[in-house]
DNA sequence: CGGCATCCTTCCGGATACTG
DNA sequence: CAGTATCCGGAAGGATGCCG
């Protein structure tokens, strides 16, 4: 979602920046997010075919929640890490 | 995880207010919150047993984020339940 | 290019029964 | 009370192949 921010991208594109995940997975996480009305997607049928998902009005708005949970993982990162590996080690 | 705002909550509160959560379910999600050092477990073996779950200092720094999500959910709940009847209807 | 259909494996998570 | 143990059905999701 957070990769939207900047403007429309496209399929592929998507694909090639969240490295490893499958089409299948990408597919059905885009359209999870355009039926529930926060990405828009937009299909140009020409040869070779082109769609661009953007972010509607609504999806917009969960931006900045969005962005300051990533800012949080981010920052606690190293913590997390650290505590799973406590908790593993011992108890 | 907000649920524990307001102070420590006994394992049976939990289950009680998490309507329908197995007890299986509510054990593995503490767990996992205790694991990333964001909640932490307290026993105090009395007969009966009691348990008590908090959140910790890096748990609290979380909580500003997980209550705007909540805020924005609830806020847009009937748009997005709009957006997946119009996509399930027709297209 | 941007998918969808299908198969197949994994594992999530509910139900139930039992314990310190 | 606060779990653990076990079983089990169904869903999640990777791999592969095909299509407009």
């Amino acid at each position: 979602m957070s990769l939207l921010l900047d403007g429309p991208r496209r399929y592929s594109d998507l694909r090639r920046v969240i490295d490893g995940i499958s089409p299948r997975m990408l597919t059905l996480t885009l359209r999870g997010l355009e039926r529930d009305g926060l990405v828009l997607r937009k299909v140009t049928p020409t040869t070779p075919p082109k769609v661009d998902y953007s972010l509607t009005q609504v999806g917009r708005t969960l931006s900045g929640q969005v962005s300051e949970l990533i800012g949080w993982a981010e920052q606690h990162y190293a913590y997390i890490s650290d505590s799973r590996r406590r908790y593993d080690e011992k108890g």
